[in-house]
DNA sequence: GGGGCCCTACTCGGATACCCGCTGTCCGAGTAACCCAGG
DNA sequence: CCTGGGTTACTCGGACAGCGGGTATCCGAGTAGGGCCCC
């Protein structure tokens, strides 16, 4: 079971967003060169944002990514699902069914007492995934690590060229 | 982010094994044959299971797999694990590093918020599969469809030939 | 000088290869049971 | 009849293909901006 590394990208992007003049939208080419990721790839990902309602899109000169809603109303949830989708880690494939006790009536996704527990512990996962903005993530980076909003829009302005 | 499907047939096949007779191994092939699943492939996950001390294995005739200890001490976590290894799904790649505040000698992998943020939510998912045992899971079979322990033993005793 | 049109360059967006890990299969090592011959 | 050895058949165990989804890339559709021509 692994995690695409889409979703590292997804929530360093969208805090770097935070920090940048929201009057004018960041190129996907450029948010790839502060961490030497694929640009290509990473517009990928930034597309699923903007497909989820999180980023909003413009093509053409001047274009770009940009956030559709403050940090404070993205939940890390929103950025797993919108990589990742909305299927669940876990998916029952019903093996009850072909069993001698199975019946063809039955959903065995919901019945099934073994897809119940792990159905519990992935909702625990994402409620805990809920709970969290991407707000607070940023506060603690701040809190940390002052300069870094800083730094940040310097080296963007640099790089304006 | 899937989840393998071996873990699905490793739990039903550690709850079976604990309604059969504990003096006889149970084959492979059979366990198979009772969900209607590839005989090779689920050796392949039983052999995980044994692997991780969750069940224990003879080769030879009169052959085949046991549970290792009673299925109060087998919680989900422990199979999951067995299954899928005990790398965890969201995996810091350390994207701050290339960036123009990382630094070499930090271990991201610790000191990201994001890193962190997401593995308190994974911390939450394992401990919620920690907390249950598939003697729970066992018993609310039982609660709910109180003859699935005698149809089961009777099909086995029945395919003994 | 001002306005409108065209051209250019830039960006996203989706369609297209590549690769790793899960899925599925096969054959060999090892062993317990059975059979048979000898005492 | 009992015992010991050889043979057989059966099981796990790991090594070997196949395939799907994530990874990475490229090119086209669409647009904003700038330049140029005309009024």
């Amino acid at each position: 079971m692994r995690m695409s590394e889409g979703v590292e990208w997804a929530m360093h992007s969208c805090i770097n967003l935070s920090w940048l003049d929201p009057d004018e939208a960041m190129t996907a080419a450029r948010l790839a060169a502060f961490y030497e990721l694929p640009p290509a790839y990473l517009n990928k990902q930034l597309q699923a944002l903007a497909r989820a309602g999180i980023l909003s899109s413009t093509p053409g000169p001047r274009g770009g990514f940009r956030l559709a809603r403050p940090l404070e109303r993205i939940t890390l949830l929103d950025v797993v699902t919108a990589i990742e989708g909305p299927g669940e880690a876990f998916r029952c494939e019903q093996v009850l069914r072909k069993g001698p006790v199975g019946r063809e009536d039955v959903d065995y996704r919901k019945a099934c007492f073994v897809s119940q527990a792990m159905r519990q512990a992935e909702s625990a996962y994402r409620k805990e995934l809920a709970a969290q903005t991407l707000a607070d993530v940023r506060a603690k980076v701040e809190r940390h690590i002052p300069d870094t909003p800083e730094v940040t829009r310097a080296w963007f302005a640099r790089r304006r060229s």
